[in-house]
DNA sequence: TTGTAGGCGTTATCAT
DNA sequence: ATGATAACGCCTACAA
């Protein structure tokens, strides 16, 4: 039998409402009856219980946390971000996986504000106009992770994508690639991949060069996308001499069609990531990229949640990180002649 | 303001009696008013709160998974397999790791039991005494995972970690190695890492071979540690023909070490790991490995717990899941004479 | 400073 | 078949 309040105040012969200020409100208390309760709570190893309190506190310290996949290099990053610095808030996770589908994301959303989550945490790979505006209802506080998103009345954490995209491209230039080809990912509600394509287009209009559509093509964040993708670009002998992906992941998949196909990198052809997931650094080559503080986003967006929760909207709306660049083993100047 | 059961009641003219029966029990309620019920239902809006309801009810469907780390790829799809199959169950989980530090296990183990978790998933690199007399305590259900644990009184899943390497030693000596080594993890109170020393040891055995301990390291897990290991195998010209690594992330950081140092794998020495986590077809050469259900082992956990917390203890306590031995590019046969 | 009692939103046990 | 009402374990006015 779990040993309740009631047993506590019985033993140490006060009222349960001493002993719950003993608890809460120490300071109420004469010390010496202080002393005495705590004794008994030690005694009986009470521990109070967070249901029944949550239950009339209406707050469970509990922070709700959607992401699109677990087993991810990046998620699992900016998991381990949050979780770290949740506990020093004395707050626990409620975790769960959407695989990007945006019913359960609202499902998800739903679930957690029944259980009294205090704030939730929400990521996905394409940004819902219906997912929105359910967000946008919530009487609970919500930060994005990773969007710009166009919404401003929804809290975000990321690093600017287009910046980011400009100075990778614009690196490729510098090194004297002309043919960069850019494998993004799908378009969405928001301005994720569309500001890394803008970042791209600008620094080659810089440069003078037009876009090829020829050389942009959709992925799907994964590896065997990529791979296919390239395969393609060398089954209709298009070789860019550089190829700019816009997650690790795919870049390994470009490098390994590349290599599964007899073509040298960076030697032959160059290819960039995107994010600087661990794997990055662990492949080899290891992977010229742009580096996201994965941790820290994860970190932030708690601060960011908790502050909300606390009601000190003080701090901006929208985080922009640091980014930067990483050059690493992937990429190489061009061979061709410009 | 939330809309409650009594908000119900009084709009459908009823009791909250009533209510609550056509939510837990609809069959005692005649059609008439189940349908009037269910209708202001609708219209309200309205969901039971799972905080008052647990209250009473002592449940959550809420299970707690403690894990060493969430940014790691062994974790991470172990992971999948739990969320993906909790829901199905209409559970959720609880989240947190301890970066493998046995009393913020302990914390953890309290802090689920406190929140009314169901039952307990737990995963640790290294299982400490005190951990598991902590868990032999607690009466709400605890599974373990990846632990073929000697104390039989804790369920676990896993695969058998000493045939496991028994036959992956095999293998190497079936082509023609005879200087293998093994870079296996810390000891720790179970017979984990024990497990398949065992099983290296048993089969050179049986090809006549004894155990060379300058063959024999400890690593930690992790890549960096095993690129060091065998830088130091290089400094002292200790040159095994083969690698046997007890995680792919360690097999990495071999062959990391081996081509930074000159050496070409699999050509000049063949480097194993063990797992088979995402990460080992994506690296190049891809990884032999033997090949752990990672999935499953998350999916069938959860379904052990599910069963315990039903009562139904029916199953085995101790699951070991089948393992496969996988060649790929990371080994051949030795060009030494034997 | 301490105790009494009402309430948080359900479920479950009685009656009716 | 339905309705009162007492739990569940805790917090917090309000009283004393």
């Amino acid at each position: 039998m779990k040993v309740t309040i009631k047993d506590v105040a019985e033993k140490a012969d006060v009222s349960i409402a001493t002993v719950s200020r003993v608890i809460n409100n120490p300071h109420l208390v004469t010390e010496k009856v202080r002393e005495r309760v705590l004794e008994v709570i030690n005694e009986l190893g009470f521990r109070p219980n967070p249901v029944a309190r949550s239950l009339v506190m209406k707050k469970n310290r509990l922070i709700g946390v959607i992401v699109p996949e677990l087993s991810n290099f990046f998620v699992g990053e900016i998991m381990n971000g949050i979780d770290e610095i949740i506990h020093t808030h004395e707050y626990d996770i409620i975790v769960c996986h959407t695989r990007g589908d945006h019913e359960q994301e609202i499902r998800y959303l739903d679930i957690f504000y029944d259980k009294q989550a205090e704030g939730i945490i929400f990521m996905t790979w394409n940004l819902d106009n219906k997912v929105v505006e359910h967000i946008s209802k919530m009487d609970i506080p919500v930060v994005m992770i990773n969007r710009n998103t166009s919404n401003l009345a929804i809290p975000s954490v990321s690093i600017d994508n287009y910046k980011a995209a400009y100075e990778m491209t614009q690196y490729l230039l510098k090194k004297g690639h002309r043919k960069i080809a850019l494998i993004r990912n799908s378009i969405d509600v928001d301005a994720f991949g569309l500001e890394q394509y803008k970042g791209y287009k600008q620094a080659l209009s810089e440069y003078g060069i037009e876009v090829n559509e020829k050389y942009i093509r959709y992925g799907n964040f994964s590896m065997d996308n990529s791979y296919k993708i390239v395969m393609d670009f060398i089954e209709e002998k298009i070789i860019p001499t550089a190829i700019f992906c816009t997650s690790d992941i795919m870049a390994i998949g470009a490098i390994n069609a590349l290599k599964d196909s007899g073509y040298k990198v960076p030697e032959e052809v160059s290819v960039v990531g995107f994010n600087d997931v661990r794997l990055a650094s662990i492949y080899r080559p290891r992977l010229t990229v742009i580096h996201q503080p994965l941790f820290n986003i994860g970190s932030v967006a708690v601060k960011m949640i908790i502050d909300r929760i606390k009601g000190k909207n003080s701090g901006e709306n929208i985080v922009i990180l640091p980014h930067r660049l990483i050059e690493r083993e992937s990429s190489s100047s061009s061979r061709e002649e410009n």
